[in-house]
DNA sequence: GTCTATACATGGATAGAC
DNA sequence: GTCTATCCATGTATAGAC
């Protein structure tokens, strides 16, 4: 933990606030770079491009879906699995930066399009969806499941309300994800 | 009707399916003038600037949420007005281009940031949803109201499934965002 | 590890001819 | 209404000194 490693953490903090905050392609690492006190060229030593940022930023995430992905693939297809699958879920947006990832992935969606890494996740996110519900399930059914992750996210971020605390967010999150993963029409 | 209404709505036509598909910053004026057979400079005819395009695209759709927010306006905060509230909102979601209004501007969340037209669309959502919500709501039931909108959003363009009809995504839709609305806890 | 300086590409936007 | 030509700002990325 030398300078070398401080400083490459300073730069992902300060980068995943201005992407979320301002956009990914409007924020320049110029302006990253200012905002630590360094020039762009300083960025440079630490990340090979804009797009390797990204892809540090991203990558614990990768990890823990990976790991739920694992999981799931040992255990069948029932509304228990289900349940404890949501459960992980919402215990791994609690830990290091994840939700933060997802909120930051959410507001610049097109713009991080063709990023190997995120095109990674995305395909990560869809095992997982299919580790909850099957091809043929209905409509509704399929609606609510996709909805019920996306429910996890929203609560850290829909809700943008200050005085909320962390673990307000994350029970609001759980349940509402629990009710849509196995409501009255799935 | 003459030939300048025809090239401006071709021009809206491609512009939202470019800027959906690959993103507001990545998709560039000279793309959209080659994709129509023109020059640039002939788009700057018909807009003054991109951002202008943007705003034409949503106009209508700020119309639709001035209509409902008004229609709310003159109802109590009652189930069933939420219920009707969320009803019509479905049926805007199946006219024109509105549903494809909401998927372009929910992939560039952060690339539209500071239009004035945008911002100005992310404020009636916000008074749509305090028609749906008291501010002193539980936390679940806030996130569950919010999400009931989402659902309307999400039927037309989380599911992907090329062989599901308009019919049966305006359905799930609406199913998801009536248990939403008015859930166990809320 | 960080700097200055700069190469190089691209994009939005405008001027003025036809 | 559409074209050619061009301006100008900005961004990523690199070279080479310290």
């Amino acid at each position: 933990m030398g300078a070398h490693t401080d400083t490459r953490n300073r730069i992902q903090e300060v980068a995943i606030r201005l992407f979320t905050e301002q956009g990914y392609e409007a924020t320049s690492l110029r302006e990253i770079a200012e905002a630590l006190g360094v020039t762009k060229a300083a960025l440079y030593y630490h990340f090979r491009t804009k797009e390797d940022i990204v892809a540090s930023l991203i990558e614990d995430r990768v990890k823990a879906l990976d790991e739920l992905i694992a999981w799931a693939g040992g255990h069948p297809h029932t509304p228990e699995i289900r349940g404890e699958l949501i459960r992980r879920y919402s215990a791994q947006m609690t830990r290091g930066r994840h939700h933060e990832v997802m909120q930051f992935m959410d507001r610049n969606k097109t713009a991080l399009q063709g990023h190997a890494k995120v095109d990674l996740m995305r395909e990560r996110m869809g095992e997982l969806m299919q580790a909850l519900c099957e091809p043929d399930d209905p409509l509704p059914v399929r609606l609510r499941r996709s909805m019920a992750l996306f429910a996890m996210h929203a609560a850290w971020f829909l809700i943008r309300d200050e005085s909320t605390t962390e673990e307000e967010r994350t029970a609001a999150g759980l349940q509402v994800a629990l009710e849509l993963a196995e409501g009255s029409g799935g």
